[in-house]
RNA sequence: UCCCUUGUAGCUCAGUCGGCAGAGCAACGGACUGUUAAUCCGUGUGUCGGUGGUUCGAGCCCACCCGGGGGAGCCA
């Protein structure tokens, strides 16, 4: 058989509407074996899958076929196939078209004797094991264009609103950007560090002093917003910390927008504004995905999302979330009080069954947040924001920064920070300053929040966890 | 990093009081069938995570190590 450069992606094969003019006509598809079933009526089903939907191609495989025998009776699950054939409406339930085989030709086999996905369920921590293969499943299928679309609709929206995609540095040679531990980045030899004075000579390494991979763009996202006006980044974001848990990875996609003359509340109906336009996006183009996660992985979770959408966020203060949290009556492991700050159990409490929806928390103590933020006129509280949502917490983590120079460099003095580690960021103060705000979302905790998937590891590719670097 | 839990067939798990290693699913063989996670009958499957110890005898008891999961902290 001789292949050819056209076949038809199975996602418009499904698609009625566009698959009606191909119906009596020959056409081809390229996939993999999810099933074959063996009818004595002189031909086989198989079941086709070829990544671009949900669903499969149901095709039927005469026993008229030169290779019925020797090749179509062999196909196991997972193997992979082109296969010419004609379009016809299916007498069967379960589908209104199917393929009608008039070539089958087989690329790759997949014994079944060692090939570790079969036709019955595996549990999510074995395909961890297989993460080169989990794709291939219905599950993993279905998070992979979701979090297609989730990224998608980060570029769209943003684009959208006037924001222009900046790429910030991976590596980073300042250690100081506090947001967490970092990997360190070098070319050093490490069975032979050069040693200065009983410490490691970092002037011998490439950077000529200590690298890092970046915990965050903000810092750069704000020099860029002090002239572009309205910027965002999307991109890898590392942290070194010893976490974990179901939503903590060291290697994980953020987006952090960061916008000039934005105040908090612009900041906030931004952060609304991009999460609804997600969930919508998700709802009207995955909705075959997302109608297996609402039946399989967490039931409701469509319903949910609508109602997401059609009613404003709520927000709530700081100082009104711990009156909340005190006059709930509930037993918390921690203590709650004003300048304390918030558990996951208190969020979990506030966003799951206080409001029962995403909640964004503004205004809090200025003692348990970063330098940059900016200070309120009461002097104790902070311009920041985090949003939460049911079923995962914090989602998105943001602030109004502090532009006024002075009191950054008293809040950096208060934290024990150099000014001249901070020198050109201090520079946005001294040239031409302006109010501007910006936050972070971590992809994979949107991928959580709208699939349910409930494991962090689940939502990306090649999970990056303690101790786990494999693929 | 701390607390809890777990590791037995390709996968999911059972294994009582320390006494010959078990089931379901998958796979394979057959029957049946425009089938839909098809159904029915039959067949095979082991470094019991590793090392050491106790014992006549260890999957089971003890010690240490390694891996998985959950919770907490840190955060997105």
């Amino acid at each position: 058989m001789t292949i050819s450069n056209e076949w038809i992606p199975i996602v418009q094969v499904r698609d009625a509407s566009i698959a009606t003019k191909w119906l009596g006509k020959a056409i081809e598809v390229r996939g993999w074996v999810r099933t074959r079933r063996d009818s004595k009526g002189g031909f086989s089903f198989l079941e086709i899958n070829d990544g671009s939907s949900f669903g499969n191609l149901q095709v039927v495989a005469p026993n008229a076929l030169a290779n019925y025998e020797s090749d179509v009776l062999n196909l196991s699950v997972g193997s992979s196939v082109i296969i010419k054939g004609v379009l016809k409406e299916s007498p069967g339930e379960g589908q209104s078209f199917e393929m009608e085989a008039t070539a089958i030709q087989v690329t790759g086999h997949a014994d079944p004797q060692t090939y570790p996905l079969q036709k019955k369920r595996h549990t999510f921590e074995k395909l961890r094991e297989w993460a080169h293969l989990r794709p291939r499943t219905n599950t993993f299928g279905a998070v992979t264009r979701v979090r297609n679309r989730l990224s998608y609709s980060t570029h769209q929206f943003f684009q959208d609103e006037g924001f222009f995609y900046i790429h910030t540095p991976i590596i980073t040679a300042s250690d100081c950007e506090g947001a967490g531990q970092m990997f360190r980045v070098t070319t050093l030899p490490l069975d032979k560090l050069p040693i200065k004075e009983g410490k490691v000579d970092s002037s011998q390494d490439f950077f000529g002093k200590p690298a890092f991979l970046t915990v965050s763009g903000q810092l750069e996202g704000e020099v860029y917003a002090c002239a572009m006006g309205k910027i965002y980044t999307f991109g890898p974001t590392f942290r070194a910390e010893n976490s974990n848990t179901t939503r903590h990875l060291a290697e994980f996609w953020m987006i952090e927008p960061e916008a000039a003359f934005y105040e908090l509340p612009d900041n906030m109906a931004l952060a609304e504004r991009y999460l609804k336009r997600m969930i919508r996006d998700c709802l009207q183009d995955c909705a075959e995905d997302m109608e297996f996660f609402d039946k399989m992985i967490q039931p409701g979770v469509v319903e949910t999302l609508q109602l997401v959408l059609d009613k404003p966020f709520e927000h709530m203060s700081y100082t009104k979330a711990v009156e909340v949290l005190l006059a709930s009556g509930q037993k918390f492991e921690y203590p709650v009080h004003w300048g304390a700050d918030l558990q996951s159990e208190h969020e979990r409490y506030l966003t799951e069954t206080y409001i029962k929806g995403p909640v964004i928390l503004y205004d809090y103590p200025a003692a348990i947040k970063s330098f940059y933020m900016r200070i309120n006129d009461d002097q104790k509280t902070v311009r920041a924001m985090d949003v939460l949502v049911p079923g995962v917490g914090e989602i998105i983590g943001g602030s109004q920064r502090e532009e006024r120079l002075d009191v950054l460099l008293e809040r950096m003095a208060a934290n024990g920070l150099k000014e001249e580690d901070y020198w050109w960021y201090l520079d946005l103060r001294r040239f031409g300053s302006v109010p501007h705000a910006g936050f972070g979302l971590g992809l994979e905790r949107m991928v959580q929040y709208v699939t349910g998937m409930v494991n962090i590891r689940d939502v990306i590719p090649f999970p990056r966890t303690p101790g786990n670097a494999e693929f």
